[in-house]
DNA sequence: TATTGTTATACTCTATAACTATA
DNA sequence: TATAGTTATAGAGTATAACAATA
């Protein structure tokens, strides 16, 4: 039981973290896909393509996704000046807002879990998924920041 | 950049997990959610109430997913001789080869992403998520087993 | 009365294919 | 011709509320 492959517990540990997602998610009036897709836009705004490949979507789920969540004025579609096909999703300042804190209340519960680690390890651990994320940017050209 | 909260580690690589779920399930004429349910039925058959507790999902959320799946004759449902209102749900023997194959494929492609841990590192690692799920399943009751 | 599971309904999410507009 | 994004359509996933049958 404690004899893991790292495999199947990152797989395990993935399902976990979505179930919080999902209850954080629900609890700030958002499906996970929304939350997703806002903590995404914290950086800055996003063309849909660049959107569409970080969040695994087809251009068409994409679209939808943006309408529905653009409808609750969480974000915005602004014209790019470099190319009038394109447009680029933004947060508006609501949407900021409301990313914000589901991204707190996520990592805040996830810091409940964490007692059992000191910092050394917890250390260790985040240096390990680092080079496994490494790993799968080199391996598809998706970035994990 | 390498810098990162443990916390916000194990958000990005559960996503990255999640797109390898999605790309394996597709591989093998699933959706994740279908995946999911197979892979947690390998230990044996589940009533609808433990599987959806395990899954996160609210009962009907559960009965129309099992109904898809079992059209397709990769579970079924059996009579619960002990209770005659409840059903376990279990893997056909098609479905235990395809829960098998798309078990095996997900953490093959992880380990692919794990070259640059050694077999230490990986105990480490797989050690520590180990503990965080157990702080989860001691906070909610799901185990991860 | 409480619990197990289903049904009815309304959304959201997702992909495929065909389309428009711009590059 | 190729690319960015949308529309149309169909199916899957999900939750809430109401229900049936059994405990």
């Amino acid at each position: 039981m404690d004899v893991l492959r790292l495999a199947d517990a990152l797989v395990r540990v993935s399902h976990m973290v979505q179930h919080v997602f999902a209850d954080v998610s629900r609890d700030h009036g958002l499906t996970p896909q929304q939350t997703q897709l806002l903590c995404r836009l914290v950086r800055g705004p996003m063309g849909m393509g660049d959107l569409g490949r970080a969040l695994h979507l087809e251009r068409s789920s994409l679209t939808g996704l943006v309408d529905r969540i653009e409808r609750r004025d969480l974000v915005l579609r602004l014209a790019d000046p470099h190319d009038r096909r394109a447009c680029r999703v933004a947060l508006t300042e609501q949407g900021a807002q409301v990313a914000d804190a589901a991204h707190g209340a996520v990592t805040g519960r996830l810091d409940l879990l964490l007692d059992g680690l000191d910092d050394a390890e917890r250390e260790r651990v985040s240096s390990a998924i680092v080079l496994i994320l490494a790993g799968h940017t080199a391996a598809t050209g998706v970035r994990w920041t």
